[in-house]
DNA sequence: AACGTAACCGCAATCGATTGCGAAACATAT
DNA sequence: ATATGTTTCGCAATCGATTGCGGTTACGTT
């Protein structure tokens, strides 16, 4: 009902200046201790709280920081807000958040709000629809660090915490192989997005360091629960099907799954399986899936802590890219090394 | 670099004051063309942007909006939070969000980062630990609207968005006695929780109205994977063990059902399993899993319509509880109707 | 008695933008 | 030439909190 208690309230009501009130709020030498007292008594009873937004004009500084994501309802992105939030929350920090749902022109009004409300650093996953990043670029100009996670622009100098698909592409084909898999299949991502070219020439180079015939027509560009299934298909009725399948996705992963066994195809003992950490349904499918995990918590962590050393103290010279260690998860759809 | 261009920086330039340029900026009619052409084409040049902090402080209003949910890595949870931010959105409002992480004393914090930084209007759902609501109920007696969602205090008068619970386990409960079961135990929630009691009473009434008599020994609080499973061997070791599981979520219902295909049970033959909340998940396990769909996204857009509207005109009277259909999505976990 | 000096506290400016009111400058009317 | 009107703009206060600087007491010292 009635509008916040300010310091002037205090003062009016203890008639005394609102200078005094604010020096003896945080205990300042010249103000007597029965004044202090006065205060201090009068601040607990009517539950005086410093308006931050008074705070903020006075000092430029907000103490919030800003996210952007593509979308919030992903097993990955809200792990990395999870992350992002308990970082900003023990820094004293508020955390404003954004999505773009995918589209740039949303991710330019963001920026733009979180521009305007002032925040002190941006963090953000750039949307598919994004290839220029002038707008995000600009805060930076502007004194508002910016540090990408996961989706960040290749070939920029900016901050960014991302993780190293080549090497955890690597790694899953090598599981593969080291499982006894000779003929190792990929379904992948686009070839224009940074990811799926890195993932392929994980998987590319995997097969070369082992020996293993890098073979066309066992790569197919299918990154969704959907496109898995006609895949998968195909790929079984090649002449020489693969034994193993290393999946961009976890979504692409289960995908694969379903299908063939649908297709009474054994997993892992015909063909295993191996996807690329969407979310922590892995250990629901049956059998369980064998998953690279992208750490998404750690990520927002990481990509957090830079951030607010970026805020700290600003960029001196080249930006950093930081990388979150991936792991194999190993599970059911793979099989044992012996 | 530089700081942010303000109002001044454009009149000093143009040798004119800071009232003239802004109003300028607003087209206002005291102010001659040639005047503003030359403010809008500066501004435009420096790219000015308004200080939405000192907009906040001259009209005490910051455009913002609090969140406060106990986890952000849950389907659910980010569902509602993308709903929210759309709506927010679309409004022009920015979001503010904090995990409680469950904490009771966090939750306070949250509260309190919340109303010192002026949000317009608070959108919570409780944590676990929380009974004591004081906190929150404080920020509305402050002029802070408040909308609960999902998890609201049950006997208090606020304005809340919930589900059905009591309803949406009848019809769960239900469903499965259509389709043959007739021991049916439940996991659920602690009975602390609103969510817990009402999901327990229409778990009961449905047994009630169907003739079925209530045994305690199949009911065993249980709301998450891990307990899950513990709580499934002891339910099957029963001397009469039962022949479908009502779990209180997706996450629960999921370990029951890795438990007894670990046990060699068949789901649905020798017992059926529905869960709750509709993850996208039910989709890819093995059965797929029937589930109440609790329209995350849905109750977010309404808890902030709601909000957005006790914001322009605050309540007269009573508050408003406000119900989100749910709906059975029937899958392969329980058997068909015959 | 006169002066010095702590001890305390208030004035006013500041952060950036807005706005009521008043004031120039010029034009038109009487 | 005086009065009235119109156009265009600036001053200063405001939002809430902070802080340098100056001012007022009261007390002690010589």
């Amino acid at each position: 009902m009635s509008s916040p208690i300010t310091i002037k309230d205090i003062a009016k009501a203890l008639n005394i200046s609102a200078s005094t009130v604010s020096r003896a709020l945080k205990d300042h030498p010249d103000i007597s201790r029965e004044t202090k007292k006065a205060v201090n008594d009068l601040a607990a009873k009517l539950r005086y709280k410093p308006n931050a937004v008074a705070l903020s004009l006075k000092n430029s500084r907000t103490n919030t920081i800003g996210v952007i994501v593509p979308e919030l309802v992903h097993f990955f992105f809200s792990s990395v807000i999870s992350g992002i939030e308990d970082v900003a929350y023990d820094a004293g920090y508020n955390v404003m958040v954004c999505q773009s749902n995918e589209m740039y022109s949303r991710e330019i009004i963001n920026t733009q709000a979180l521009d305007s409300n002032r925040v002190e650093g941006a963090l953000v996953s750039i949307s598919k629809e994004t290839h220029d990043f002038a707008h995000l670029l600009y805060l930076e100009e502007n004194g508002i660090p910016l540090v990408f996670f996961d989706r960040a622009p290749e070939e920029l100098d900016v901050d960014k915490v991302i993780i190293d698909d080549y090497k955890a592409a690597y790694n899953a084909t090598t599981h593969l192989i080291e499982t006894g898999c000779k003929r190792i299949a990929h379904l992948a991502a686009p070839q224009t997005l940074g990811i799926g070219i890195q993932r392929m020439a994980g998987y590319k180079k995997a097969l070369e360091d082992h020996g293993i015939t890098y073979r066309e027509d066992w790569v197919i560009e299918a990154d969704s629960f959907e496109l898995a299934g006609d895949a998968t298909r195909n790929l079984m009725h090649l002449p020489t099907p693969p034994d193993a399948i290393f999946a961009v996705n976890d979504m692409t992963a289960v995908g694969a799954m379903k299908t063939l066994q649908r297709m009474s195809i054994a997993v892992p003992q015909k063909v295993a399986i191996i996807g690329f950490s969407a979310g922590f349904f892995s250990d629901i499918t049956t059998p369980t899936l064998s998953s690279v995990d992208q750490h998404g918590y750690e990520m927002g962590v990481e990509a957090a802590k830079l951030l607010l050393q970026r805020i700290e103290t600003p960029v001196e010279g080249k930006h950093k890219t930081q990388y979150i260690d991936t792991h194999l998860v190993l599970r059911e759809s793979t099989k044992r090394k012996n």
